[in-house]
Parts: structure tokens; sequence; C-alpha cells
DNA sequence: TGTACATCAGTGAACGCGCGTTCACTGATGTAC
DNA sequence: TGTACATCAGTGAACGCGCGTTCACTGATGTAC
């Protein structure tokens, strides 16, 4: 049974979405074709109406994730809800960097360009409100910070000690907070 | 045939090894029971007279190779070395928790016991020669230097731009040196 | 110490299941007149 | 505007391959005498 054009458009957003929460809490390798397209509430037959592949999917749900989120953000607020419980418990709807980050380094090209295309927006956009005097500072200050979040995200999510899990994130909230405010100068190496 | 007593302890270490390498390399789903046995020089049905299941080498695979590495570090030259190009390209040899710590969060309790562990003793060791005036200080600058040490590697790693690595490696180097330097007081929240 | 035998590590064929992908078919959409 | 027909999105059975796991067998090890 054919279906509008429209529908057409609106069921590979579905599948997108579906894909994007899938991915991010089973993993990519996991999830089955068939599962998506569940999810989506189509029959997994469709799926190659929308996609070439599997890996084709992939790279194009990485690209649609990736180009959510407001344009403008603050660091410090950001870093306080990156760094929550509820983030923590969040995998499915949470950030793509801390649920698929090592994973992503083995999947294809088209993969891995958009995952780098999407931590380049992410920096830029952080840069903006990290403290520093210099643009230089401004973009180290976002770097390390984003560095620290997403390494504090991922170890906080697989300790199996929810005592551990909540140091991780609150130390790395104080690290972050710290390092913001008590470096007004530019280290030399 | 047979084989002696010292042959079937080499050879488990050797599994563990291979598997290890194999695993940081390609991620537990994509390696498969017989590439680690052939990297072992053995046979797939020799296997199970080692491991229980799959899953099973998984864990005691994160015990084994978290369990190496010498007793005791000095923070500031093991970030230098961890933000290293040598081991953002070493990923079957270097850090396991870069290599497979998104993974492992959907793995069986064992291995993320396993993981967990690992984390713990690492924590403790960077304190010690962490900057800080009290305990809580060290063992914050511990925690936070490692996250943003795990989350750089991991970023570089999938970023397919060897100008955008390098930079993640070196800002995220420079961030915690001077995080290290230019903080001697205790942030309160 | 030497010999006979039980044990069991390792082999490779086989099993069964699941997954990515294909395909013939269906019937609603959308176009041509 | 209404009608006839071509298009094509979606369905679900089927295919083929790969992987985890099992198993009967082999022959070297290690033990008992």
């Amino acid at each position: 049974m054919k279906v509008s054009r429209e529908q057409v458009a609106a069921n590979r957003q579905t599948i997108l979405e579906a894909a994007g929460r899938l991915f991010r809490a089973q993993g990519f390798e996991r999830v089955t074709v068939a599962d998506v397209m569940k999810a989506a509430g189509l029959t997994h037959g469709g799926f190659y109406g929308y996609f070439k592949s599997k890996d084709d999917l992939i790279a194009q749900t990485l690209a649609h994730v990736l180009a959510e989120g407001p344009a403008e953000i603050d660091l410090a607020r950001y870093t306080e809800s990156y760094l929550s419980q509820r983030h923590c418990q969040n995998i499915a709807g949470g950030c793509t960097t801390a649920a698929l980050g090592s994973e992503t380094t083995r999947q294809t090209p088209e993969a891995r360009a958009a995952m780098t295309k999407g931590l380049r927006q992410h920096i830029e956009r952080l840069s903006r409100s990290a403290k520093g005097k210099t643009a230089t500072e401004k973009r180290r200050a976002a770097i390390g910070s984003w560095s620290a979040m997403v390494g504090a995200m991922i170890m906080a999510r697989f300790s199996d000690d929810p005592k551990l899990s909540e140091e991780l994130l609150a130390q790395t909230r104080a690290w972050i907070a710290g390092a913001a405010t008590s470096r007004g100068r530019t280290v030399t190496r």
C-alpha cells in the first residue's frame, strides 16, 4: 500500500528518531534493522526504500541527532545539566558522544565524518560562552571542559557503583568550575 | 591431543592478551570467538575449555588488562604520554577505557564490575601524585584530569581530521596542566 | 625407573539461530485525460 | 471535476551467511603400579 509523500517524509523522521534512541541505548550492533522499523511502526522490508544499508542508517542517524540542540548555550549552565544524574540515567535521550563515542571510531568514514562535524560545531558553540581573555583561551576552556564532561559521563555510566558514579559527576563539575574561575593566564608549553 | 599444565596456563594468558588487543581494536561484538582463538594460535573448539562463554571471556579480559600497569605513576608525566599521538594511534595496545568505555555500559554485570574495580584503582593511583592541599583536592584533580583524558582520547580517535585530533589532545594537555598549576584553593559549591 | 592406562586439551565438523538484505506482491496515491 | 491507470511505499516470506556453541574424536600427558 502506497503512502502519501508527506507520510514518507514523516516516516523518515520517525525512523531516524527511533534509530537515534535505540542506538544510544543499545549500541550500533545490537540494534537490528527490524528493531528500528518496528519502533517506527513499520515492517523491516520497507527499510531499503529509505536507506541504502544499515551503515547508511547509522551515518544518517548520527547526522540527524547531532543537528539537534539550541544554537546558543551557556557553558557553565550546560556543564551542570550535562553532568547530572538525570542525564546519566537518560542514555537513550542523552548525549550521542557519551553514548556511542568509543564505538564510532570503528564505524564507516561517513559516520565518523558526521561525528566530526557535530564535534566541531559543538566546540565552537561552547567556546562562545567559555571564560578566557583570548579566543585561544576560550577554545581551550571549551575543549578541556567538554573532554572532561564526556569522559566523566562515560565512566559514570559503566560504573556499577552509584556512589562512584555520583562522585565522578560531582568532582568533575567542581573541577571544571574551579578551572574556569581560577585561571586567568595562558599556560605556555 | 592433551597438553601440559604449564602449556594450559600459558595458553590462557595468550588468549587473554589476544582478546585484549582484538577487543580494543575492533570492539566486543565484531571480534568472534574464532578470531580470538586464531590470534592465540588455537582452534575455536577449544575455547570452551577455558571460558564459560564469550561474555565470560569479555569480563575476564577486562579484569586481566586492567590489572596491568605500574603501581606508581606521576600524574603530570602520565597525562603527557596519555594525550599523545602515539597513544591515539595505538588503540589495540592503549587504554581500555578510551577504547571500550561507551560499549562497556551495555555489557554484563561482571564486565562492568571489572571496569569499576579498575577505575577505582586507577583514580587512587592518580590521586597520589595529583596536586592539591587536601586529599579531597588531590582526588578531585585526579578525577577531573582523568575524565578529560578519556574524553579527549575518544574524540581524537573518532575525528576524521588529524588537525582536530591533535588540537583536542594538545588543548586538553594544556588545560589539565593549567588547572594543576593555577589552582590553589578549594572551590565551594 | 619403566610400563600401561586413564585423563583431558585441542581439533574441526556440525547445529541452530539471528540478522542484513532481497523480492514478489498489494493496494493507496497521484497523475493524465 | 471525475475516471482510469501507472506508480511505488509498505508487507512479509525467504535467502544466505556468520557466529556462538556443542560434540565425537584424537593423541599427548601424567599417574598408578
